[in-house]
DNA sequence: CGGTTCATTGATAGCGGTCAAGGATTGTGG
DNA sequence: CCACAATCCTTGACCGCTATCAATGAACCG
């Protein structure tokens, strides 16, 4: 509890109307009038510790949630416990389209910091989007990027090197941090060398060993978390199919 | 052109309502009358002779396609020529779901037999399925089903190894070929070697050899692309983390 | 039937995994 | 505020899985 008027773990309400991140969430395309038809849809927020478990496989799936603050990531997990991060997730994007296809959550989403997030009840996301057709549409484009997002990821899996997979990891991370207005060349990782490695099919020393060997190529400044970085270009061109040395 | 009466390439017309798919396509779960304007939708269409491309990427999006019969495979590509099959498809599955995203398609879909597919423009779901909520919510769990199954396709990219990788690839096959109606041990692959490789994040030559050593050690009989499940059980023992040997 | 594509198998090499130890950082409780 | 524990990161040595290179054989197709 603050002092805010009218505070509450679930209050401290934003509209989407009025929201910074309107330009990368599911207002993304929508008029002024849509979206104050959102507002009313988005009326919870809820508070997730970092370590906290926003979902988990097999909760019952009520709601997308949609990142305000705050740094998650999303794993599945095989029968013999192995699991794999399947996405990180930062401010204005979208978590649980997973939990649409059976009513139940597919993964876990963790926090890796403080975060909030803002609760879609889906039943009434559908209802709306009956009505609105921008609503609709923009929602079906979210799930499309998605799929191919994770075609993308299956590409990097499937075909690159480490050094190729750390690298275009840097850069997409960079590009979305540049989007939300954070600086392009220097960043501060929200998860482990081991989550790292899990999301790209490595071991955490592969990615520790990775990390110094750009660092002593110049691409990097590794400073555990602290990541600077030297070189954009070269880490550009290591997934442009130039050699490893 | 055949001799059917009003027969052309898009025509031989089998409504949704009365087509044996419809427990696997996009009408599951619909009333009987809402299928009924599904049929209006799905007016036509679209044979793809084995090797031709039913789209590629960068083609302008304008339909989704259920594969009639036939089998699809669809495959994203790097700058630098790398390729990476994202996945098979076969009849009952949608494809296309990529280009909602940018309004462009973002891999290519092949077909590697002759193949008949079922053309769904999609502006038109979209206005149907504002109307009929069943349609809308079908629609949303396939493209949600999608997500699942790929986070799956990442979760064996990421952390299996090439034994297991195959064992869940030919466990996935039989089931959807089960589910179909046909033989859950004896079935004929209808893509090369390189294509499984791909999509299982292995060289061709792995993948032979890996058929060769579940022959060898009783799992299979492999004659080129004849496969007999011997023992589904112990295939599945591999991905249940039973020890290599 | 001859060419082309596809599959199998062997030999070898290298990338990344595994095991292990030590160091840095963070957080917590006295 | 310090001490201690827990977690995370780095680095080294070694190994094994899979890639690579190469040759042969089988199947398919025009």
């Amino acid at each position: 509890m603050n002092s805010c008027p009218g505070s509450s773990n679930t209050a401290f309400k934003v509209a989407c109307s009025s929201c910074n991140l309107r330009e990368l969430c599911l207002p993304v395309g929508l008029t002024h009038s849509d979206i104050e038809r959102l507002d009313r849809l988005v009326a919870t927020r809820r508070n997730v510790a970092r370590g906290d478990t926003l979902f988990r496989t097999g909760d019952s799936f009520q709601s997308l949630y949609a990142v305000r603050t705050g740094f998650f990531k999303t794993c599945v997990s095989a029968e013999d416990g192995r699991d794999q991060v399947t996405g990180f997730q930062m401010a204005g994007e979208l978590l649980g389209l997973d939990g649409i296809s059976s009513d139940r959550h597919a993964c876990d989403a963790v926090a890796l910091e403080d975060s909030q997030v803002c609760v879609i009840p889906y039943g009434q996301l559908e209802v709306l989007s009956r009505e609105f057709t921008d609503l609709q549409h923009q929602f079906h484009k979210i799930m499309s990027r998605e799929i191919v997002r994770d075609h993308g990821v299956m590409l990097l899996l499937g075909s690159m090197r480490a050094e190729e997979r750390l690298a275009a990891f840097l850069l997409n991370l960079t590009q979305r941090l540049r989007a939300r207005g954070f600086s392009a060349s220097s960043l501060v990782l929200r998860m482990t060398r081991e989550e790292i490695g899990s999301y790209l099919g490595l071991k955490l020393e592969t990615v520790s060993r990775t990390f110094s060997k750009f660092q002593e190529d110049g691409l990097l400044e590794v400073k555990q978390r602290q990541i600077r970085i030297v070189s954009q270009d070269g880490l550009q061109a290591l997934l442009n199919g130039a050699p490893a040395y």
